[in-house]
DNA sequence: GTCTATACACCGATAGAC
DNA sequence: GTCTATCGGTGTATAGAC
């Protein structure tokens, strides 16, 4: 018997580049301001022609887009961070130099803006693997670095979350006259603050 | 002679109804997924009543309302800083209090989804004004603690910005079962992280 | 698999009575 | 100042020919 994935579309040629383009442009603008017609215009058809290729529909897509995106951002995450020994910093900015040379992702406005507009049920179905793919890895950083002394036991949640929000608004500074050396640049000195003071040391200013 | 507020509707106190429901609702859900008619229902009235007090229609209305909100920031957050005293940290715990205590406005959502959404040349004339009221305090704080050796010498509209999208990261876990009280202790620790990262001392870890 | 054509819903905005 | 009614535009999705 033949495999059949009617739900979300045959694999195809066609329907690669249809996810493709529809990444892209989610990942610039956004569910609410992306057309399926911009999407079928991108990839070289017809806006009805979509749906042989996506018969979920628009939030469907969308869904199997947001899907791919972490599982490669969970793939280059892991990946960069295999390759960056085990000291906090360098592996801090293995994290950053990864996130900042992908195409810019807008993480807190797909979680604020996308994800509500998709409903209760679809939100909280794809929160889960967004927090393993793109949190859970750096939260395992900082407690690798807590668990050898190289910083104080905070949470680890909340610092991953806030690496990941000033990442974000480092990638807003593109487009502004910032490349991508620049962004890495702001990245690696907003690492060093944070790598400096979460180091354990006695003397503290008040 | 009488001044005349015509195209942007005159005072009264169902006017005022019409920005304030609209100010929540802008700063909840984004501009892309709010309609005149709720901004209607909620103000209770009909929709097209809507267009006595915004003549100007919604892209002028989030126009007023953004420039309501920032100014109300402003105001804010120079009060609080006020009665902050010298010092950096107590004055970034000024300026997180103030924040964490306003409605969520999700700034980086803000900037990366509606004001692309107005146009260039609506989004430019809107830059100015919020960077004057909600970066400009913040990196000021930076830049006097760097002028009295409390922090060392980085670029404080990096740091501005990065403080702003930690504070809406951890606004971000306001509806997740995190109150205000949550939410200020973790800008809190986040500040210290930050503190004790930009003092200057002779021993850095390596 | 791709197309044309179109149904259907929603939204922003206007006209004009009261 | 608020209403009803409606227009025009846009966006998703479906039907069905090729």
């Amino acid at each position: 018997m033949r495999a059949v994935a009617a739900a979300t579309g045959e694999p195809s040629e066609a329907r690669e580049r249809v996810l493709d383009v529809a990444e892209a442009l989610f990942a610039e603008r956004g569910l609410a301001r992306v057309t399926m017609r911009e999407i079928a215009d991108a990839a070289g058809m017809r806006q009805a022609s979509l749906y042989h290729h996506a018969p979920g529909g628009k939030a469907q897509l969308y869904r199997e887009v947001f899907e791919r995106m972490i599982a490669h951002h969970r793939v280059g995450l892991e990946r960069a961070l295999a390759g960056a020994g085990s000291r906090l910093r360098p592996r801090l900015r293995a994290v950053a130099d990864w996130y900042v040379g992908q195409a810019p992702m807008n993480f807190l406005r797909m979680m604020t803006s996308d994800m509500p507009a998709l409903g209760d049920a679809e939100a909280a179905a794809l929160a889960g693997p967004a927090y393993a793919s793109l949190m859970q890895p750096i939260t395992e950083v900082f407690r690798g670095a807590m668990a050898v002394g190289e910083a104080r036991e905070l949470d680890p949640d909340l610092l991953a979350g806030s690496l990941l929000a000033i990442l974000d608004a480092v990638a807003f500074a593109e487009g502004r006259g910032y490349g991508e050396h620049d962004q890495r640049a702001m990245a690696h000195t907003m690492i060093d603050v944070l790598v400096y003071g979460l180091a354990v040391v006695d003397a503290r200013p008040t």
